[in-house]
DNA sequence: CTGAAAGCGCTTACAG
DNA sequence: CTGAAAGCGCTTACAG
């Protein structure tokens, strides 16, 4: 027998009947109140009011949902590994949809799964949601957004990849953030920079490394593909990457990896090996994760506004918006212990 | 405008009156099948389930929680600053709810608002909750225990401090575990240990205190309290415990933190001071967070079953279960390399 | 094993 | 500005 049963839980709860009668007017006044409609006199909103908070009063939700045409519900959808990303993400979309009188179910999903997209719609049907906001990678399941087009679904992405331009979007501009670290390492003096690429499946990763070379080459720097080895986003995988990148050739004097993940993996590389950082390696991240500042020496990154972009996607789709439906937010540049001017003392 | 008006979206979905229609059986049978109910013939089973099948029905979540006695959701309360511990809490929690067919909303609160008992009966009332799962230090928060108790509602605590003994609960042995870390620096020659507790907020701060405290005592090493430093389980505080460690006395050979968090505040510090760990100085931590692995050296930690505390918790309250409401999960002592023989090179 | 009736607590659409 | 009726999509309690 489980803790659960039995079920007398219920008992004080009171209903918008019992708020009518206390107050002397019809149930459906009391609800007129509660949706804030026009047509109501102060003198009985007032009354109202004081009733409902008298009793401690809180409309079903699920009542509404089922009479109503909006159930004031939207989900998140988040297939991420970084707790990181993900505290940061569902904090920001949770405070614009509660701001905003909504409630948020967060949904972990495996954007992997044959059963994803039917999976979604079954959540769709049976919280009723008005909405969703995808965060990547689930931004870029392109049967997911046919599916959710198809029933006319308003939904939000953060940091899109595919079909970017279409519908509503938070991003940055990955390309120029990635220009921006790397300009920081050549105005250090460094020529030899190496770059760890994330995964395939992330658009960011792309957009990073092409910021990355343009920002090189614009700096008459030739691109040199022996300076790049790909990571997947985690530690270890920037470990390696580093590694290789030190046993190779040219030898960089500087690493810029595409998250801070594979960046703490470098630097925890140059440890093992006695490179000092930043005196014989520089190395830089990106994303300013906890991670950044938690490292010795705490890693020069581009912070990535990952709150505001879940902030202003909630706002996006549940807002009075009139201006637009594409919305790009600002980074920054983080200059910290990690890097610093080339070749101090070479490797040796 | 906003982009969710129009609500045109509910259109595909059917209800249980079509499948029933289409099955040829009354609604209500189509309803047994749907809960699992006894008395339905085989064949009329396998129709119902196919038909559901094939128009993808999935019931209303609001129709049922507004018709029947339980919601099939409960809440999991959160409020908690790092980013590791609320993911892991959340995967657990969420993992077991979903596989007991239960939807698990996730509330991050404020344990210090004046509201924080309305604005979760609020919540109670609003999603028709089943149950609630506290993690710390939602847990230590008396008002809302007798609001709950008073409410007769299902409720478990993980790793509660206060009432520890009473309802449903899971935790680990905090005292037990930080003997364990201790006798690992004491095995290791080291006998002028530092501690750096957590916050008075959270129990685990004292009880960990109370087991660093038992094991030394056990092996005749008198407490020194000039060995003791408070922090608040962030990095920072940690940082600055492990600085006036350092300028006290008598001189650490080792410095065990409350959380990983604070030990990898405290690493930094020995690596702003050109301190070897753990050659000059041994470092452990608390948890085994994503940060211990993250850090050079990696940080010898015990760890702690974060998502099994979550998955057990949900389990206790919505299972099957005859056994007990208490469960006490076992926690693992990881030695990396940030622990080593002492005085090897004495801090000069 | 199966079904018809009543009702959960609200919103909608329609009157006045 | 206010109200009475109908109904959202299910479960419950009662019959057969």
């Amino acid at each position: 027998m489980d803790a659960i049963r039995g079920g007398e839980h219920m008992t004080g709860r009171p209903t918008i009947k019992e708020v009518s009668k206390i107050a002397g007017v019809s149930f459906k006044t009391v609800s007129r109140v509660l949706n804030n409609e026009k047509h109501v006199s102060e003198e009985t909103r007032r009354r109202v009011e004081e009733v409902v908070a008298r009793l401690n009063f809180r409309p079903s939700q699920a009542a509404r949902m089922l009479a109503g045409r909006r159930s004031f519900q939207v989900a998140l959808l988040y297939d991420n590994p970084s707790p990181y990303y993900v505290y940061h993400i569902q904090a920001g979309a949770q405070q614009r949809c509660t701001e905003l009188g909504y409630r948020l179910l967060l949904q972990p999903v495996d954007s992997q799964a044959a059963g994803l997209v039917a999976d979604v719609m079954a959540l769709v049907d049976e919280a009723h949601l008005d909405g969703l906001i995808l965060s990547p990678p689930v931004t870029e399941i392109a049967s997911l957004l046919d599916a959710l087009d198809a029933r006319g679904l308003p939904y939000v992405r953060i940091a899109p990849g595919i079909r970017a331009g279409a519908g509503l979007a938070t991003t940055m501009d990955d390309v120029a953030a990635a220009r921006e670290v790397t300009r920081h390492l050549i105005g250090l003096g460094h020529r030899a920079i190496a770059f760890i690429p994330g995964p395939e499946s992330h658009v960011s990763s792309a957009n990073r490394l092409r910021g990355y070379r343009e920002e090189l080459e614009g700096h008459g720097i030739a691109f040199d593909p022996g300076l790049i080895v790909a990571g997947d986003y985690s530690f270890t995988s920037g470990s390696e990457a580093a590694r290789k990148l030190l046993d190779g050739s040219p030898k960089p004097t500087a690493i810029f990896a595409g998250n801070d993940d594979m960046a703490a993996g470098a630097l925890a590389m140059a440890h093992e090996r006695d490179i000092a950082v930043p005196d014989q390696l520089s190395i830089a991240g990106f994303d300013d994760s906890d991670l950044a500042k938690a490292v010795w020496p705490p890693l020069t990154t581009l912070r990535q506004p990952v709150r505001e972009l879940a902030w202003a996607a909630a706002d996006l789709m549940l807002g009075e918006h009139t201006l637009g439906s594409q919305l790009v937010l600002n980074h920054e540049l983080k200059v910290r212990m990690s890097t610093g001017p080339a070749r101090v003392k070479p490797i040796t």
